[in-house]
DNA sequence: TCCTACACGTGAACC
DNA sequence: TGGTTCACGTGTAGG
């Protein structure tokens, strides 16, 4: 049932008690022994050496591992108290909250690959209507003029406009705000069907210089452009 | 020098021992033994029990730290057969890219609690100079037209803008782009002297505002705005 | 007294 | 073979 004990009880007799008679004077000591038994004592005298090693092998190896869960703690600020389970719980957790935090940074300000529009009524009851606009689409020097337009012949105004344009492509999330006395519910209406042939200008252009026009604007077409502006 | 070991046979022995011979049998074929031997036997009974829910709850706790470190290995996409230093090593490296990371995006993104401006001038040898401009002030409903007004007075091109609001305070990143023709490199001193007045206008409105003027505009106040803008 | 968490030394498996 | 990693059972300290 329990095979390694009596195993160990010898092995410890073995190594053990050698290693009480320290391993450097059994070498000096064994010349007037017999040849099997000094040779057992070299034997004898390697093993406890290679015991020695894996010890302090194992215990480097132990310390290598706590000193990088110290470092955790402290980049945590975890107390010294907290014990390496549930340390290790927190690590995974605040590894999965900042995955989760970065790739909603992406997906929020970059342009998707295909063209898409959201227009949100983010109103409040303060007399403002409210839209929280976001689309993607090719990109184009016109588009924000054109945008501006849509918006005045709405007669809306921008608080807020994040555009990012990478590889030929933008992505522009607006706020605007209007009276309330100037637009109803269909209002969202208008607004996304301006933008939809805003969208479809843009794809035509495209179409058009890739099928054979002018090759200005490809230095905008390189990077990262991000613009915020009030 | 190992007193531990002597003291580990000792205790080989006794439980071990008594183990082989199995605890549920010592106490149905004791009753003929003298007491003293029944005690023993039942205390032993109890040490092994002991011993047995400490193995127990040691490899519990072994397995609780190692579903941890595969739940680690997943999250950094790593082999199976990183070893635990090493994958360690790499949390506690990914860990402190995020939270830099993190760090980077406020201090890049966020208006400053003193007034600042920064001018940049980026500009490649294409014909044009470009501005990066970045600025931290109260804000006004007003400041963007400001800007806009400088920008255009100085012919400059706005290509890139990123303006966050939060807490009364805005800070705008903007890249403008204007003809080398038109400019020489006094251009940069008269666009930060034109934007150190629109911030001394800024500060003038918040006094104004807060010494007993209009309450308007407190409720943009609350939340962050972050608005991009080409 | 029991429970929990840790460090330790060791056997085993893999290069 | 030696070096390295892991799992295991155990001793031990703190609650």
């Amino acid at each position: 049932m329990q095979p390694q004990i009596s195993d160990q009880i010898l092995y410890s007799f073995l190594t053990g008690g050698f290693s009480a008679s320290s391993s450097t004077t059994t070498t000096t000591t064994s010349p007037f022994y017999p040849f099997a038994i000094e040779e057992d004592t070299i034997s004898q005298d390697r093993a406890l050496a290679a015991l020695r090693n894996h010890k302090e092998a194992e215990r480097r190896r132990r310390e290598r591992i706590n000193s990088h869960l110290n470092n955790l703690r402290n980049l945590l600020s975890c107390k010294s108290k907290t014990d390496k389970a549930t340390l290790l719980a927190k690590v995974v957790q605040r590894v999965k909250e900042l995955k989760q935090q970065t790739l909603e940074i992406s997906n929020e300000t970059l342009p998707s690959e295909t063209d898409e529009i959201n227009v949100e009524d983010c109103s409040n009851d303060d007399g403002r209507i409210i839209f929280k606009i976001s689309f993607c689409c090719e990109d184009r020097p016109e588009l924000l003029q054109d945008v501006v337009k849509i918006l005045k012949s709405l007669q809306m105004e921008t608080v807020y406009a994040e555009i990012t344009t990478i590889g030929g492509r933008t992505r522009n999330d607006l706020v605007v705000v209007a009276d309330i006395e100037q637009h109803g519910v269909e209002s969202v209406k208008y607004l996304q069907n301006a933008l939809k042939s805003l969208l479809e200008r843009s794809s035509q252009s495209v179409v058009m210089r890739r099928g054979g026009g002018g090759v200005e604007r490809s230095k905008r077409r390189r990077g990262v452009d991000h613009i915020i502006m009030v």
